[in-house]
DNA sequence: AACCAGGACGTGA
DNA sequence: TCACGTCATGGT
């Protein structure tokens, strides 16, 4: 069993299903989380269920860079309880109407001129499922991003890398410290089943067991994760051994 | 009271 | 390519 296949069936057996992305009308709950615990569906990888849902999670994707989710719900909260949760809503609208909406996500001028330059992109689809480039054309959308509209909001098995995950390769010794987006989705990808659901879970697994035990400031035992073998990727010891 | 969060873009070497 | 500055609110 290859080191990334073994975090993830650790992991998985230590949290349970996580039931990404959360949704704001979704009734489930996941109790065993760390912060927010609304809006998820454990074991259920049936989401969207709907248009306004697949939207959301696009628009989800965009206020989460780099803020934390409950800060991030609250922008989604706003711009849904004023009609503004929907494409046309949003490319219509004034920018500072959005701005005033988004604020609690930080960034608020950016992610206001995001949001609708995404809408105007997601409606120029018309339904059709946006390629990888794609989106990485689209101005405020980079590879975290696009591929969490990817494996999320459209369910197609691209894995997400974001700043948890490395954390929790580098210093389980199974990535070089300046590996690149690239180098370390194709690793994922080549050690893991072809499988959204699989993608979606494992990488949610990953950010829950980061904020456990992998935060910048206080950092927790690790327990789950301890004497994996490390990868043949890098030999170089972690340069960091606070995340040991 | 600093520090940081589920990044991305613009710029200059 | 790549390292660095910028963008901004809210929780710990």
């Amino acid at each position: 069993m290859s080191a990334i296949e073994e975090i993830y069936q650790r992991l998985l057996a230590g949290y349970g299903h996580q039931g990404w992305w959360p949704l704001l009308d979704c009734k489930g709950t996941n109790p065993t989380k760390t912060g927010s615990v609304r809006g998820y569906h454990p074991g259920d990888y049936s989401y969207p269920q709907t248009e306004r849902q697949r939207f959301e999670i696009c628009v989800g994707a965009i206020l989460t860079q780099n803020a934390a989710w409950p800060n991030a719900e609250k922008a989604l909260l706003n711009l849904k309880s004023n009609g503004m949760l929907s494409p046309h809503a949003m490319q219509r609208a004034g920018d500072d109407t959005i701005k005033e909406y988004v604020r609690p996500a930080g960034y608020f001028n950016q992610k206001a001129k995001k949001l609708r330059i995404f809408a105007a992109f997601y409606l120029s689809l018309r339904g059709v499922v946006p390629a990888r480039d794609g989106l990485l054309k689209v101005w405020g959308i980079g590879p975290e991003t696009a591929d969490s509209i990817l494996l999320y909001a459209y369910g197609i098995p691209e894995f997400v890398v974001d700043a948890y995950t490395r954390r929790i390769l580098i210093s389980k010794n199974i990535i070089r410290e300046q590996a690149t987006y690239g180098e370390i989705k194709a690793l994922l990808e080549r050690e893991l089943r072809k499988d959204y659901c699989i993608y979606q879970e494992c990488h949610a697994l990953l950010v829950e067991h980061a904020k456990r035990c992998y935060a910048r400031s206080q950092y927790g035992e690790d327990a789950l994760l301890k004497g994996l073998s490390s990868g043949e990727e890098c030999t170089k010891k972690p340069r960091c051994h606070r995340y040991i």
